[in-house]
DNA sequence: TTGTAAGCGTTATCAA
DNA sequence: TTGATAACGCTTACAA
C-alpha cells in the first residue's frame, strides 16, 4: 500500500535503460525517441514518479523556494498578505515557508538560520526591528531579501516595501479631529518599528495643521500581542477619557478597542470615533464597519515577490528597491 | 558585501584540515581535539557558516519539513490554524510548508506534487474532497499525512482530526429554535465536504427533536469565496425572509451574513439571532459578539501535529488515527 | 584524533 | 539516441 518513494533509479531498472535517459525524457529534452520517451513517461506516471526536488536543488544551488518570515499569520493583516504572496509566488513555480517570530527578536533569528539552512533562494521578511543585526547577517550570506512594511532609515542597502505609513497616519488623524474630535489617542504600536515611528510621524503633522497641541498621555504604546489592547483602555476609559477619537496602529487593536468600549457601554461612532490600519474589511465582510487606512495590502504582496524574483534571476544587479506604495482613507461607520 | 554561502569546504580550506574534520566539529562529536573544536567553531561564526539542510536530508531522507495544506490562510480560522501547527512543528524543530489551494481539486493535486517533490517528512491537509484521488496518491507516495477539518467516512485508511461537527450543528440549531426561532436558515458550505454533511445531520436532528420539519428552502449552500454570501443572504432577504435565525458554517459566513443584513437595516439579535463555527473570536477580539461553535483549534492543529511526528517516528505503526475532538457551543450578543 | 571514500537523487558534460 | 561519469554539500563507515 504505502510505498517507498520512487526514484529515477527504480525506473531506469524497470524499463533496462540509464538513469540518464529516464532523466532527460521526463524532461523533454530533444534527443530522445519519441517512443522512448512515451513508454518512460508512461511508467513514470504508472509508478507514481515523483522528481526529488532536493537532489536538483543541490546540483542547481536553486530550491524553488521562498522564506516568508512575519510576526504572527494569525493577525488577517499577514494572513491575507501570506496568501497573496503565496499566490504570487505558486505562479513563478515558487513555494513559500512561512514562519512566526511574534515579533521576538531571538525567534526571529532562528527563523532566518532555518531559511537560510534550508536554502531557500530568497526571504521576504517583516522584521522585529529590535536591532539590525538579524538582517545584516542574512546579507552577509549574500540571500536576497526584502523587508515588507518596517523599514530601516539608516540603512540605505535593506532593500523594503512599505506603505505611505506617515500619510496614512496623517489622513486617519486629520479626518478625526475634522470631524470634531479634536482629543485623538493613539494606541500605537512598539516605538521601534519604523511603522509605529511614521505613522506617529503623520499624527502629529494633523496636530500642527490643525494647530493643536501633542498631548503624551494621549500616545499609548500597545503590545502587538491580543489582549493587551484590552487592558490598557480599560484603564484609560475607567478614568474619565478626555478623548473622543481613536486612531489605532492596526485594524486589529482598533477592533479590540470597540470591542472594550462596547463592553463598557460606550457606542461606536457616537461616543468615540474609530480608524485603525491595514482595512482587513476590504477583504473580510465583518458586521462592524470600521473605518481605516488602507495600505494596498496586494500591491505591496505582489511587489515584494517581484523584487524578490529580480534579485534571483538578477544575482549581478545593483538596483536598489525602496518603494512606498501609497496610502488611502477608507470610511465607514464607527467615524460617521 | 553579500557573499556566496559558505560551505564545509570553504572552512576546511581556510583551517587546513579535512570537510569531515570540520563537519564532526561543528556536531560536537566525541572524538575531536578541544582545541581543534573552538578553533572550528569560531571560524564558522566568523565567516557566518550555515549549514545545508538540503544536502543532509539527501543523505538522511528527512528534511524536517512539514507541508500543510488549506484552502486559504487568509480565513482567519485557518490563519490561526497554520499559526498553531507552526508553532507546535518548531518545537521540534520542523519547519512548515504552507500551500493554498482554494479548495479547488487541480491546484490541491499540484500542491501535493509540490509537497512530495520537495521531499517533506509528512503532510497535514484539509482536503478540497472533490474526490478521493489526491488523497490516493498521497498514500501510495507513503508520505506519512493526516487529514485536518475534513475526513472521508468511506475510507477508514484516511487518518483525520476533526472536530465533532454533527454535535456543533446540533447545538446551534437546538439553541436557536429554543431562543424561539423555529425557523433557522442553514448557510452552510458545499455539500461535498463532510463537515457541511455533519453540521447539517446535526442541524436535522435539532428539528428532529424539536419535532419540527425540515424545510428545504432553508438549507442553502454557498461558495467559501468572499462574497458569495452577500448575493445569497441579499436575495433571501429582500423576498421577505421566513426565518429568523441564521446558523452559518463558519464565521465568515456569519459575518457576511450579519453584514449584509446591518445594511439592509435589521439588527442583530433583534431580527435575526445569528451563530457561526470556529468561534474565532476567541483569539481575535472583534466588536460583533459573535455566538459561535468552538471546534478547539488549538487542539486540532496540536493533535495534527502529534500524529504526523508519530507516524514520521514510527514508520510501521500501524495504529490508525481517527479523531474527533468535542466541540462546544459559545454564547455572544448574536443570539441574546 | 584525523582523513579517505562512498553515497543520497538528480543533472550537465561528454563520450559512445 | 543513449550511456558513463562527475558533481552538488553533507554524513557515515572505515582506515590511517
Amino acid at each position: 500500500m504505502a510505498g517507498r518513494k520512487v526514484t529515477l533509479k527504480d525506473l531506469a531498472i524497470k524499463a533496462g535503460l540509464s538513469v540518464n535517459t529516464i532523466s532527460r525524457a521526463l524532461k523533454d529534452k530533444e534527443d530522445i525517441s519519441p517512443a522512448t520517451r512515451k513508454t518512460i513517461q508512461d511508467l513514470a506516471k504508472e509508478m507514481g514518479y515523483v522528481g526529488n526536488a532536493l537532489a536538483g536543488s543541490l546540483r542547481s544551488g536553486l530550491t524553488k523556494t521562498i522564506a516568508v518570515i512575519v510576526s504572527d499569520v494569525a493577525n488577517p493583516h499577514f494572513g491575507i498578505m501570506v496568501k497573496d504572496i503565496e499566490k504570487t509566488a505558486r505562479k513563478h513555480n515558487y513555494t513559500i515557508f512561512v514562519i512566526n517570530t511574534e515579533d521576538d527578536y531571538e525567534m526571529e533569528e532562528r527563523a532566518i538560520y532555518t531559511a537560510i539552512g534550508k536554502n531557500v533562494d530568497a526571504i521576504i521578511i517583516c522584521p522585529s526591528q529590535r536591532s539590525t543585526d538579524n538582517i545584516r547577517f542574512l546579507q552577509k550570506n549574500g540571500v536576497p531579501f526584502v523587508l515588507i512594511g518596517r523599514r530601516f532609515r539608516e540603512e540605505p542597502d535593506f532593500d523594503y516595501v512599505i506603505c505611505d505609513d506617515e500619510k496614512g497616519g496623517y489622513l486617519a488623524t486629520k479626518h478625526l479631529i475634522e470631524s470634531g474630535r479634536e482629543r485623538v489617542l493613539f494606541l500605537n504600536g512598539p516605538g521601534r518599528i519604523s511603522s509605529a515611528q511614521e505613522r506617529l510621524e503623520g499624527y502629529k503633522r494633523a496636530h500642527a495643521e490643525a494647530g493643536l497641541p501633542i498631548r503624551d498621555e494621549l500616545i499609548v504604546e500597545v503590545g502587538a500581542s491580543a489582549g493587551d489592547t484590552r487592558q490598557v483602555v480599560k484603564r484609560l476609559i475607567e478614568r474619565d477619557a478626555t478623548f473622543t477619537g481613536i486612531f489605532a496602529f492596526n485594524d486589529v487593536i482598533a477592533w479590540e478597542a470597540a470591542y472594550v468600549l462596547q463592553k463598557h457601554g460606550y457606542r461606536v461612532p457616537d461616543d468615540f470615533g474609530v480608524i485603525g490600519f491595514d482595512n482587513i474589511q476590504s477583504r473580510l465582510f465583518i458586521p462592524f464597519q470600521l473605518s481605516s487606512v488602507s495600505p494596498s495590502k496586494g500591491k505591496m504582496s505582489k511587489r515584494a515577490v517581484d523584487i524578490v524574483l529580480h534579485k534571483i534571476n538578477h544575482p549581478e544587479s545593483k538596483t536598489r528597491f525602496r518603494e512606498v506604495i501609497d496610502t488611502a482613507l477608507v470610511l465607514r461607520e464607527s467615524t460617521k
